[in-house]
DNA sequence: CCAAAAGTGTTCTCAGTACACCCATGT
DNA sequence: ACATGGGTGTACTGAGAACACTTTTGG
């Protein structure tokens, strides 16, 4: 473990976003268009060189702010995973430490320096080949099917959606995506945005979120609404401190992100 | 996401291991006394430095050769997660990528070049204060209660000892902690060495491993015991192929590490 | 014959599901 | 009045827990 610079050159540590939250009932993730040399054109995860003084949680929450435009980003953020493949960035040695992060419904993003624009895509839109092809969308985007992004991050982005799909059923963390105050139904349309499935059943999804303990607390005071939707006022929560969900909410079969290779396995550990 | 050297010096890359294997019906985990600067004679992770032209899966796969003597690590190998804050080496910036490895009982583990020897530790040994003291031990090592391992690598310890108890419970990986063929009783054995509890009923533990489809598949041929031991001979399997365990087998109330802080999450999201 | 470990069968209970139904609001 | 979403009650079903029992070896 001694380190001689000749024998083991430096490398560089970045970090890299994957920032999901739910637009128009859609899971969505944030995404830059690169700017700069390698990739230019491309479209990326957002993300950053880590400073030197920096641990590299604040070097995510940082990136999050700069893109956001947020001072303090109102969410969850975790380490993903990392990359550090020889080549993935073709200028030098990389190393990117990956992060989830989740957030309720925020800004439209800011490009940063280096990017000529930032945007929200839905899952949907990106890696499924075989989409329903003419939906009616408002805007008039570039039809892609199957967008190819900058470096590695399509295999990051799938690694990522993976982990949030399974955050939902093991944590409380889907009152991440939610306002501070929200109902029971608005958390339901969380689950089923990013599972991509509907729940069947209202009254046992309203039972498992209240059975677990520590997963939502009411808020006291008139149950009144405050999305004028239709329909009757409905309940308000807020999330909880709960680490875990006990017991947890499982995902129904179809749901999106049930991937066999998960967190990328090795070929096939057999043994002597 | 320009890369200026002055702005953004470079840092070191390393893996850290956290390698797991079943002795005597204890979970253990290989540890080596450091014989250099930072932390000299404390206990640690075996690890090192990642090459120029190596990925990061290669460097602790090669860490894991080294270590154990094996030209070919005979079991399982995993990314933990990576640990980068600022100080935690007093000698530079570094980003260490932890690993976790579960393998069945190996030889005795090769001191590198900068350990003065390696041994395994029961994980019960190591960090657990208020456990049984005065146990009638075969060997007579100093009686540590919770040992200060060097750099952040109790931390790291903890959350791999977490990750190997969540494992077993979604993932047919307890099969890497036994040899090439294994009978339905050792391998609860090592359900119960990593979880420190007893499981209560055999009887259903058989069914639930030989429900789920892929976990084990029994070699044809007599029903022999090449173990030597009282009782009635036992069938035996081999692990399969499968990636995940369905339905999951949940570890009972009381079982280990089951630890609420989990892969750190940040001081307590609170949104607008 | 007894101990020890493997293997099978059966009952009970509780959580998850499906489905029916009532409540309170906007239009 | 009716559509829409919120909320409660209840019967059914299947998986897991507990426990009794048989089988096959060594001593």
């Amino acid at each position: 473990m001694t380190y001689d610079p000749h024998a083991y050159p430096p490398f560089a540590v970045t970090v890299d976003l994957a920032l999901f939250t739910i637009r128009d009932g859609q899971l969505s993730v944030l995404l830059i268009e690169r700017d700069e040399d390698p990739f230019e054109g491309a479209w990326a995860l957002p993300g950053g060189f880590v400073r030197p003084e920096e641990d590299l949680h604040d070097a995510a929450s940082r990136e999050l702010a700069e893109e956001t435009g947020l001072a303090r980003f109102p969410g969850h953020l975790e380490q993903l995973r990392s990359y550090g493949t020889p080549g993935r960035d073709p200028r030098m040695r990389v190393v990117s430490v990956a992060h989830v992060a989740f957030a309720p419904n925020l800004p439209e993003p800011v490009a940063g320096t280096d990017a000529r624009r930032a945007r929200w895509w839905t899952v949907d839109d990106l890696h499924l080949p075989h989409l329903e092809v003419a939906r009616a969308q408002g805007r008039r985007e570039r039809r892609v099917q199957g967008l190819q992004l900058a470096f590695d991050h399509t295999r990051i982005l799938a690694v990522a959606v993976d982990r949030v799909a399974a955050k939902l059923e093991y944590t409380p963390l889907a009152t991440a995506f939610c306002p501070a105050e929200f109902t029971l139904g608005e958390l339901q349309h969380v689950y089923e945005a990013v599972w991509g499935v509907p729940l069947a059943d209202r009254a046992n999804f309203r039972r498992k979120v209240l059975r677990a303990p520590g997963f939502v607390r009411p808020v006291d005071g008139d149950p009144h609404r405050l999305t004028g939707g239709l329909g009757r006022p409905a309940q308000l929560y807020r999330g909880s401190d709960a680490a875990e969900l006990n017991p947890p909410i499982k995902r129904p079969p179809g749901a999106r992100a049930v991937r066999q290779d998960g967190p990328m396995r090795p070929k096939a550990a057999t043994r002597a």
